[in-house]
DNA sequence: ATGGAGAATAGGATACATTCCTATCTAGGA
DNA sequence: TCCTAGATAGGAATGTATCCTATTCTCCAT
């Protein structure tokens, strides 16, 4: 079993390189957010992040935070789980299906896949509770926006 | 090619059913969101049902709708895109993973699957855009929750 | 059909996560 | 060391979603 603080420290390294490779600023405030998410597995939300930093770094300001977690999701160093934060949205279709998310537009499209096993609950998911559905959510960019060109959000 | 307008009735009527069985009122308003949503496959926000409901009922309530659509969901009439709506939760961990979502208290655990296929992205997807990354949603009541028993969460 | 009890609704108030604004500060290259 | 674009702090603003409560409505029993 490999010691928790290598890990860390493997990560924080790569976190490094990977934000001078892209051209962001290594600030204080910057690493030690990463540091917090990388510490934990327990996928924690802006507020809990912000509360831990303050720990270290007394000032530093929830914008601060949300700032850095939404770039670096952006940049592709860290991961949102679940959708991007958007409203809620709801589907009256209860048979089993897929999601393909447009991640710039939000656009939302069904799909069955001839993938049976995309359909059945992993023995895996048992280790933690009991499951009641699964599905698939594939992510990336939809043709219109796509077609749009664009590095960013239409938004 | 079958008749959008057939598939809405036959929507309506196992509706209507399951409303009975469970024991929740058939009231104008209910109905008329739930068909809204039946209509259409482009999984509206609550905004916006409210928006197109009101060309039909115009003093119903923003409140209304958004009970409605939580409660049906929570009898398993409709169903929420993604995540039930928390706040952001954030992931360092970029490997190819899946997750295990607790409905009731938000837990959500990473999980591998020996099965490849789960990481694959389906040829289904290109119908849509350019993907960029699969994972399994599973979801479910943990072991924790399940312990504490209850029928609802317990926030 | 009619009355009553409890569920459901309308409308406004409220909560709260997230984002915006802007003056100030800092990392990192010249 | 100096400069500049990028980053931050702190508070204000935004906007989705929920709460509150008086009123209305559904549906079962009479």
């Amino acid at each position: 079993m490999k010691k928790p603080h290598d890990k860390i420290q493997t990560a924080m390294a790569g976190f490094r390189e990977a934000c001078e490779r892209q051209g962001l600023k290594l600030t204080h405030q910057r690493l030690e957010i990463y540091r917090e998410l990388a510490a934990t597995e327990e996928h924690p939300d802006a507020e809990t992040i912000h509360r831990r930093v303050r720990r270290r770094i007394p000032t530093i300001s929830q914008d601060t935070v949300y700032r850095n977690l939404k770039l670096l999701a952006e940049e592709g160093l860290i991961s949102i789980v679940g959708m991007s934060h958007e409203r809620l949205r709801f589907d009256a279709n209860m048979g089993m299906h897929h999601h393909f998310v447009c991640v710039r537009c939000g656009l939302i499209r069904d799909f069955c896949s001839a993938d049976s096993s995309a359909s059945t609950i992993p023995d895996e998911a048992s280790t933690f509770g009991e499951s009641v559905s699964v599905h698939l959510e594939v992510k990336g960019v939809c043709h219109g926006c796509r077609a749009r060109r664009g590095g960013r959000k239409p938004k």
